[in-house]
DNA sequence: AACTATTTATAAGA
DNA sequence: TTCTTATAAATAGTT
């Protein structure tokens, strides 16, 4: 699709206007990546708080950005409690020998 | 918006068709929230694998289903306990303005 | 951050 | 759970 505008030298232009499909790989541009990355986590949280909402889960979700920075989303709510209570009973170096994906996993089933 | 059909008894009726603007609010029959879940499940699971695709970031999702039943996801680039280590290497003030879930923080203290 | 055409997700029903 | 299809929502590319 194009739209006619004019440009900064007043020109009357077509120009790419609209979405196009988005080839599901790794972007390369840094910047680029961290623009998209801030656009979907925006949706992608969004998205979470509603399931929750609507259909009553737990959900807890963790980003971490191209930069690094790391943003938390959680419901608060019973299963967690549960498991974190039980998380707290452990000692430090249990913690740190069981804090990994597979023992959480095993915990909430 | 309607559509014409035959129902069970080979009569032409009008029918409801197409989506309707959702109400943010809890979904009370257990039946129809499963149906919700279940869809949104695997949107919001998509979108969490797509964002980890495209711009390169960690993710770890949780969700715990109406039924309590829970699935996991995380990107297997790097582990849960890396993101963890993150979130340890961040200031006390940081954390704040990162997550406020209290139970977390006992995780990751 | 805003804009908008297009893509994507999904409500309701089967 | 899976399919369908119209509509709602997300978002790519750009300013």
């Amino acid at each position: 699709m194009k739209r006619t505008i004019k440009n900064k030298n007043k020109q009357i232009v077509k120009e790419n206007m609209g979405r196009k499909k988005l080839k599901l790989k790794r972007i390369e541009s840094l910047k680029e990546r961290s623009s998209k990355f801030s656009k979907r986590k925006k949706g992608l949280f969004k998205k979470a708080e509603e399931v929750a909402l609507l259909c009553d889960s737990d959900i807890m979700l963790i980003v971490v950005s191209p930069t690094e920075k790391p943003t938390v989303f959680n419901t608060r709510s019973r299963s967690f409690h549960t498991i974190l209570e039980r998380f707290c009973m452990l000692s430090l170096q249990e913690r740190e020998e069981r804090c990994d994906l597979s023992y959480f996993y095993i915990i909430i089933t």
